[in-house]
DNA sequence: GCGGAAGCGGAGTTCCGGTTCCGATTGACA
DNA sequence: TGTCAATCGGAACCGGAACTCCGCTTCCGC
């Protein structure tokens, strides 16, 4: 795997920090209360343990478990998310900024578009690859619902028009390098970014090669 | 759309008849009681509600919904199928034994080699926008299973054969014709067609157009 | 027509997983 | 160190959905 995806933690590395940041600000209350020491800690805790276990079971992960993943009780677990579902979207929410930053920092800084737009699909595959709740976003933007915040499991709005924002600059630059057949949009990535996922998801060990298949379907006529 | 898929309806058409057989060989007794009048009757009734429950909800559809629109009490349900499950599989093994009789005798008569894998993609993304629950089943196959039988909703193991076999000629005669890339195997298809079930599950509208691209993956390099 | 085996229906049971409650605990600040 | 509000833990609660049970009904061979 060419850019494994890096999982991110709620350690105490500065990057984690401006994520978990992201995720939070979806509460109604700007900021306000500092939290206190052990909450905030058991908070990150939580936030690991539900990660892990939305990656493994997706939507079908249990509350109980997140807790016990955490080491921590069902009712703390309630107390910093009021329900399952607003937990599910700051994961969620956590993961696409990550994913947001690599388009950002790694894709579109890279000098050869055709190779960014290779790497774009790898990413997203081997995202796939540890995230199974990742198909379920992809899939929310490819369908294009416009009320994503409200949607089970979507990404915030904001999120997916940056998203949309940078995969247009990505696809600007191949259609400039003249390596992308004309026709080629930026609204097309997301549903090929879902048909991929799918393709990992099914557990088909040789990803790669549909991989190939699409990116000729992309090529210039 | 240029291949709409017919409904399996539990009616008295005799090809009807042949798909419910079919469905129903899946018990582990070979054939035994000859079930009465009555009975038989709440047999269609009840795989014709869960056909358009499953459709409409995909697994979550419930068995006390099934029944009522059955027009018949949960308890009957149960009678003829011992679980959830058992209903699901034998539902997903009709439409399946429908995709193949579709490709035996619709695509694989067709003179343009070409023209049938497209109707191929065709009628896999309009089987996909009516039924919800088809996805599962590609998806076991794509992942290439070999319990399939066994797995939720898969369809039964001689059937994946039978698909496989069926495409093998589909891509044999493609391959004969010259149309298609040279390392295309039969084993491509059914992560394709994953693929884009996935794409008509999220909802994009011009799915019509992801086809296109990936038959210009196909296309000879 | 009759008897009884096969089949029906749907209320009730069981299981499961999200959510709530409240007494015990702990960190922050004086 | 003492106070107390914030936080914790996890047993109990609750609703929803799969499945069971059993008295009633219907079909079918005589």
């Amino acid at each position: 795997m060419s850019t494994p995806p890096p999982t991110p933690s709620s350690g105490p590395e500065p990057e984690a920090r401006a994520i978990r940041d992201d995720a939070t600000r979806s509460a109604p209350e700007p900021d306000a209360k500092p939290l206190r020491a052990d909450a905030a800690r058991n908070r990150a805790k939580i936030l690991d343990a539900a990660r892990a276990a939305f990656a493994e079971h997706g939507r079908d992960a249990q509350m109980d478990d997140i807790a016990t993943r955490a080491g921590v009780g069902v009712g703390t677990v309630y107390r910093h998310f009021p329900t399952k579902q607003s937990l599910a979207v700051a994961i969620v929410q956590q993961r696409f900024a990550m994913i947001l930053a690599f388009i950002r920092d790694e894709l579109l800084p890279d000098p050869d578009p055709w190779n960014a737009l290779e790497r774009s699909f790898e990413f997203c595959a081997s995202t796939q690859l540890a995230d199974r709740g990742y198909a379920d976003a992809v899939g929310t933007i490819a369908g294009g619902s416009p009320i994503a915040g409200g949607g089970p499991h979507g990404p915030a709005v904001d999120q997916i028009e940056e998203m949309l924002d940078l995969t247009e600059r990505l696809i600007a630059r191949a259609h400039a390098a003249g390596v992308v057949r004309d026709d080629l949009a930026a609204s097309d990535m997301p549903p090929l970014y879902a048909a991929l996922a799918s393709i990992v998801q099914a557990g088909v060990p040789d990803w790669r090669r549909y991989i190939a298949i699409v990116l000729d379907g992309l090529r210039p006529r």
